[in-house]
DNA sequence: CGGTATCCGCAAAGATACTG
DNA sequence: CAGTATCTTTGCGGATACCG
């Protein structure tokens, strides 16, 4: 270990643990399942392939992610969050429940489809709430896919493993735009923004659950009537 | 703001204010109530006056915390957390629950009673349970009390403004083998290691709210039958 | 492809002296 | 007591070179 708070108080030695840069980060990234690291470089930009080596040894040494085999052509492998690093994922959820409540960011940060789900994850898991169809996402050129697993939702990047009871198809800009309920299933899918294939109401359902938190800049332009004039 | 992570991340957003060294730490020290700059270097031991200056004010600057006037001999006044400042308080209980489950640290690791009370109120929320009794606690020579706001269980320093429902007075060895169940009320009362001022069964509902959660130490020493020979 | 290693410039952290 | 100022050390960011 580096540079430790040497303080016998548990949520020091978390961060001793957790604490430096991009860590929590790259945990979120793995949230979503195993990943390469070539992979979790697109989901860092900035990061510099020492820093994350240096990050998941780390990691690994403390029993929060495990290499895995990914048997394909060349020896290649994957990260993966070990039982121990799944059990941040609630402070994850917790810290983009907080997240939502800062000002609006400069227009030219750095954005991903899978950073808006994972908040529309955490709305689902403040408000304890499952959601148990077994969902596909298409949201432009990427898929997701969500299911229960009884307790919480789990987010999964690529396309479903299994016959999906729900699909969704939308721009990234409709995704918040539902998320956000700025917009309604039903709206959406009339204007062709969204293409839903299955029933309409598991999909209503669907965004009920996983509701984008208010954003401060909600709160700070309330919209009323038309928009944008 | 200084280095930030550039993301529309929820996530890395909040961590652009939160996650610098030491923040995270000040705030658990707030925690406990309105503290004064050299009280939060008792409980930030190695951190700098210049580091807790520059954090103080970043945080003030992100409307986590308040300075506010402290009525007394000279000029002086204390720090207290925001509304949004107290909504970071479940995350660092996540942070505690995880730490938990770490091995245990060097034991020349700087230690306080405030930190042990931090953990089990900890563990109190994760349960989601609440103890609506006023309770003070003189551990050694420090006193803190406790009451539930009706939401959650709040943890102050200093005695109790209020005549206590319930009084305990133990060291803080007893403190944390009452917490982490390894000795009962009943027993502990009978040898003297605590005083109880109030109903003893109150205090037995008490431990039974405010637990610690189980240390790495404790699942791998597992105790059975007499403990230190 | 999937990293590791090294170097440099800079920003943040640590330590300590000093001031209102 | 409540910080500010200053200096040193460490870690990070970014680039690039290298290896299985």
């Amino acid at each position: 270990m580096t540079r430790t708070y040497a303080q016998m108080c548990l949520v020091a030695r978390a961060m001793d643990v957790l604490g430096e840069r991009w860590t929590l980060l790259i945990i979120r990234e793995l949230g979503l399942g195993p990943r390469r690291f070539s992979d979790m470089l697109d989901g860092l930009p900035g990061i510099g392939t020492n820093l994350l080596s240096a990050r998941l040894k780390h990691l690994e040494h403390h029993d929060v992610v495990t290499r895995i085999p990914l048997g394909g052509p060349g020896h290649s492998h994957a990260y993966q969050l070990t039982e121990r690093g799944e059990a941040i994922t609630p402070i994850l959820a917790g810290l983009a429940q907080w997240g939502a409540g800062l000002e609006a960011p400069p227009t030219d940060y750095a954005d991903r489809t899978r950073w808006a789900l994972f908040a529309m994850r955490a709305g689902a898991a403040e408000a304890g709430a499952v959601f148990d169809t077994v969902t596909e996402l298409v949201v432009g050129e990427e898929t997701f896919w969500m299911y229960g697993d009884g307790t919480q939702n789990q987010l999964r990047v690529g396309p479903a493993p299994v016959r999906p009871g729900l699909r969704l198809s939308c721009s990234r800009a409709t995704l918040h735009a539902l998320a956000a309920h700025r917009v309604s299933v039903a709206a959406a899918a009339a204007s062709g923004d969204l293409t839903v294939d299955g029933d309409i109401d598991t999909a209503t359902a669907f965004f009920a659950v996983f509701a984008l938190p208010e954003t401060a800049a909600d709160v700070a332009k309330p919209r009323r009537g038309k928009k944008r004039r």
